[in-house]
DNA sequence: ATAAGTATCTTGGTACGCCATAATACGGCT
DNA sequence: AGCCGTATTATGGCGTACCAAGATACTTAT
């Protein structure tokens, strides 16, 4: 193992990206951060134009993306930037909270010290991105928090479902955080997990995950019944 | 919204099926039921060929099925069935058995008799079909089973999340359902499940669910790491 | 003013061609 | 005989052009 690190350090690391995976990166940002927005439609040629590669490519990418969830297809008439309806947007807070809180739970019968210190890290970095009012960095630092959680268990699969899930709500997580209270809510809330898995206390640990999650879900659904009335 | 139901009971049922997504149904089932075994390469002129489409659509269909994990892309080298290594399906399970769990607590909450009943419908037909000692039946009835859990409760999200995870463990399944016992297990154990829904047990259809799968996942663990050698 | 017909837009789908790269086969050189 | 460099092939990545059909917007004739 120690061989086979060595050699994964050596190993060259070509860009090897190809034009479709990085038209599929931008098209998916374009979606999250709000380029392109709920309901938008999505001509192919147009994309063509913008991306400034061929219609072959754009197809491939506006298929991924469905598969994925953030980009519908309207028979005859061609992919919308899919639209988030409220019963949905609580489920997938359901379904994280289900699967983080499993994480933590194994994080904390793990009983490995070295979690609890990369966790705290993140949480760090996620204060010092709010005191900053750096709110993209909010996000990110947020998942990758997330992101140590599951890796720290091998759970790489649930990790990408949470993902997958994680971008279709984008927009609603970058309302929830700019949510008065809850730069030290939520800190507050992921420092009562890491405190459980520090204790090795498993179902603190999943309670802790849960009510995160639940009281993002909670703000979210404030925002979007609210918004509901724009819209 | 009675005029709604109306108005979808009148509209015509076209089959609206696009050449992609029967092309893409056709390979997927291929995969799934062995026609493609895993590490097979997966030329692109050839499914052409096969399929009688052409190859932007196979491109398209290969892109679908990658995002769904059941084909992997290997750099310079083209497409081929994704090969499904013993930790990935533990996490499978692993998952299945959280969001599962999730749907039986929910639907035991939920305290509606007619979820039981219908539960009851489909673990009939479960039984008759290992009765028949129709495999392909008990997966579907099975795959049914679940289906009426998370829609019960209208959780579709996780449902499709199950049914993505389902399908890369789709092999595994035919053969845990194979086991010697399992045709009595099996069904006695969603038995429980469907015990603990009637009686609005929620944290009982929780553990039954979970060790359903569990007790599952573990057959597909003796099967996948006895085969491995074989592999 | 309205209904019918028409043009346009856009996707679904096909065919073909070009290039880059990896693997393999081949042929010449020592 | 064995090795090395080159030609060929297989294949994916990508682009272009084209057609059919449905949806929509627009005109026009009554």
């Amino acid at each position: 193992m120690n061989d086979d690190l060595r050699g994964a350090a050596i190993r060259v690391e070509r860009p090897a990206k190809t034009l479709r995976e990085l038209a599929l990166d931008k098209v998916r940002e374009a979606i999250v951060n709000g380029y392109f927005r709920p309901g938008d439609r999505l001509v192919e040629r147009d994309l063509c134009a913008q991306l400034g590669v061929s219609r072959t490519i754009v197809r491939e990418v506006l298929r991924h993306l469905e598969s994925e969830g953030l980009v519908a297809n309207l028979p005859n008439k061609g992919p919308i930037v899919a639209l988030l309806d409220l019963g949905e947007a609580k489920q997938i807070y359901e379904i994280r909270g289900a699967l983080e809180g499993m994480a933590a739970r194994l994080c904390a019968e793990q009983g490995n010290p070295a979690i609890a210190d990369a966790l705290d890290k993140s949480l760090q970095d996620i204060r010092n991105s709010y005191q900053d009012k750096d709110m993209p960095g909010v996000l990110a630092h947020t998942s990758s928090f997330y992101q140590t959680l599951f890796s720290m268990v091998d759970r790489h699969v649930a990790w990408g479902v949470v993902n997958l899930l994680t971008v279709r709500i984008n927009h609603l997580r970058s309302m929830t955080i700019k949510t008065e209270n809850r730069g030290v809510q939520g800190p507050a809330q992921m420092a009562r997990i890491v405190d459980a898995i520090r204790r090795g206390d498993g179902p603190g640990a999943y309670q802790a995950a849960m009510d995160h999650v639940a009281s993002a879900g909670a703000i979210a659904e404030a925002v979007l019944s609210g918004q509901q009335s724009i819209d």
